[in-house]
DNA sequence: GCCGTTTTCGGCCCGACTGTTTTCAGTCG
């Protein structure tokens, strides 16, 4: 995608002008912007072509002259130039932690390194020939960092992480020295992939606090440890810093330590603005405390409503909280049902009844079961006949269950077809009481074929969900290409909702695209994708999806009671 | 390189830690 190439030369842009030394604003603007354009909805080929480059915040002349050579003959000459001299590879070993761009040039101008293993051949010479600055520990770090870097350049996905974060969690709160404990960084924020965890703590005794959670059994491995943080490796292999701060701090810590770095650096400008100083400590006017014991008290200061942890990405929840204009986010409790799941028709591993029992204990008052179509051989989709089982086993099974809630919707999840047509026949579709349609083929057709495909299938009546609009797996496959402009304004259309799918290898609809589809008014399905009756659970990763693309109940079609569902439904079919 | 109810020039978030420094630079979060 042109987008991400695009962000991708203004990152690397940023390395090579610090590898050279550059002033460190400079490189800031360009890190800024391949930020924003990440988070770009349109193709920045048809925002060139509008002139409007220079409305895209962190985009000023410079850059957009840079964009606009790049969407025309797809280089930049002034990064290239920039380039001239310094090896591909080196510029990805800015990666390495404890390993900087001053650290780095001093080594290439030394060495004339150029890859990995030149790195770590001359690290030995460097402390052979008592190169200035580079003692046997600073050596050492980099040879640790090299190894973390080679090990953890995958991140972990949220439905990892989570679960053993929740684990730990309630461990540390055990320890009877420990007030309060949260975790804070990405995984508050709830990303959907973590690099390592933020534990905070309170404590009267915070380094004997410490000592006490290094000793847990759920710790394989301690990397440093201090009278005020301790870092080191859980089950799984994920690092945790564990950082203990005074009661007086613990809103202010929690503020810093749950970011995003945009978030805060945002939010201290503003407070510097009012003669407020923002840290990790505390809020401070001069020498004085004026806030820090809660969270909420350092957004109360600047005047503004407090920022769910979710949306805090500097990407106007600061102006909307001053404005008290905060959406009120979708949450877990707000769901009444799930509207995709699998059962052992197809690939599911639980059966139908079993799924249906475990609704109930969830409080829902519905339940689809949408078991794949006869073209996804592999997931055992349903031929017509092992349908029409389908149908008479959940006949059968609302009599046995009278009135007890969940009602039982008898769903699909249809092939899009090469052609955008759907797996089952129309007639068959208009038998059920939903249809959710999802891309599971063809991954590689071109950009306006995946559109196509998806504006056909929307442009079915029978179709009331698009499932995992994107078809990505998360660091596994890449989100299909297409025109989502197009595709939102033909959901917007046809009043069919779209996906946030709740698989934690999925996630899709992502954040920002769920964003763009509520603003246009489309409706959106929060969905399990459960396989068995554990993985119904997972829709809650959906919803923390969902949260972070500024999602409100009202845009959800599955927070809607029985009556508000069926009557939609049944519109849809008539 | 961007950006503007302090500014079209002169700012741009803040502190801790580490190592190697004798007063601080580099890196990180």
């Amino acid at each position: 995608m042109l987008n991400e190439e695009i962000a991708r030369i203004f990152e690397r842009m940023a390395r090579v002008l610090a590898f050279k030394g550059q002033d460190r604003f400079r490189i800031m603007a360009y890190e800024r912007a391949a930020v924003s354009i990440r988070d770009l909805e349109e193709d920045l080929a048809s925002i060139a072509e509008h002139g409007k480059l220079e409305d895209i915040p962190g985009i000023g002349k410079d850059l957009s002259e840079m964009i606009d050579e790049y969407v025309r003959t797809r280089k930049i000459k002034r990064y290239e130039r920039e380039c001239k001299g310094i090896p591909a590879g080196l510029v990805d070993l800015m990666s390495i932690p404890g390993l900087g761009p001053k650290t780095l040039a001093q080594l290439h101008q030394k060495f004339h390194i150029r890859s990995l293993t030149d790195l770590e051949h001359c690290l030995e010479k460097a402390a052979a020939v008592k190169l200035k600055g580079f003692g046997q520990k600073k050596i050492d770090n980099i040879k640790r960092g090299i190894e973390l870097w080679v090990s953890s350049q995958k991140r972990m996905l949220i439905g990892v992480a989570l679960p053993l974060a929740d684990n730990l969690l309630s461990q540390v709160r055990k320890i009877k020295l420990i007030e309060h404990a949260d975790v804070a960084g990405s995984l508050r924020r709830r990303r959907e992939t973590i690099g390592d965890l933020d534990v905070l703590i309170v404590s009267k005794n915070g380094p004997r606090a410490l000592q006490q959670i290094v000793k847990l059994p759920e710790v394989k491995q301690v990397l440093g440890i201090g009278d005020t943080k301790a870092t080191v490796i859980i089950e799984g292999g994920i690092q945790v810093d564990v950082r203990s701060v005074a009661r007086e701090s613990y809103g202010a810590a929690l503020q810093y330590f749950t970011g995003s770095k945009q978030h805060n650096i945002h939010l201290r400008t503003l407070a510097q603005k009012r003669g407020l100083k923002l840290n990790e400590y505390g809020a401070f006017r001069g020498q004085k405390r004026v806030g820090g014991k809660d969270e909420d008290e350092m957004y109360a200061l600047l005047d503004m409503q407090d920022v769910p942890p979710e949306i805090r990405e500097d990407k106007g929840e600061i102006e909307a909280a001053m404005a008290g204009r905060l959406p009120k986010l979708l949450e877990v409790r707000d769901l009444r049902g799930d509207l995709h799941a699998h059962s052992t028709y197809s690939d599911g591993k639980s059966t139908i009844e079993e799924m249906v029992e475990h609704a109930a204990e969830l409080g829902y008052e519905y339940i689809a079961l949408t078991d794949h179509s006869p073209s996804q051989r592999v997931a055992h989709g349903l031929d017509l006949d092992r349908l029409e089982q389908k149908i008479e086993e959940i006949g059968q099974l609302r009599k046995k269950r009278k009135d007890r809630a969940p009602h039982i919707l008898i769903g699909t999840e249809v092939d899009i077809l090469a052609d955008g047509k759907l797996d089952y026949p129309d007639k068959v579709l208009a038998r059920l009481d939903i249809v959710v349609a999802s891309i599971h083929s063809l991954f590689h057709q071109s950009k306006d074929e995946i559109t196509n495909r998806l504006l056909a299938a929307l442009a079915n009546p029978h179709v009331d969900i698009v499932g995992h609009p994107t078809s990505r797996l998360i660091g596994s496959r890449e989100p299909l290409e297409m025109n989502f402009e197009r595709v939102i304004a033909a959901a917007a259309k046809s009043g069919a909702a779209l996906e946030i799918n709740g698989s934690m290898y999925r996630l899709d609809l992502n954040d920002s695209m769920a964003k763009a589809a509520q603003e246009a008014g489309v409706l959106l399905a929060i969905g399990s994708d459960a396989h068995s009756t554990a993985q119904l659970d997972q829709i809650r990763y959906g919803v923390f999806q969902a949260r972070r693309g500024w999602i409100e109940a009202r845009s959800v079609i599955n927070t809607w009671p029985w009556t508000k569902l069926s009557r939609w439904l049944a519109h849809r079919r008539s």
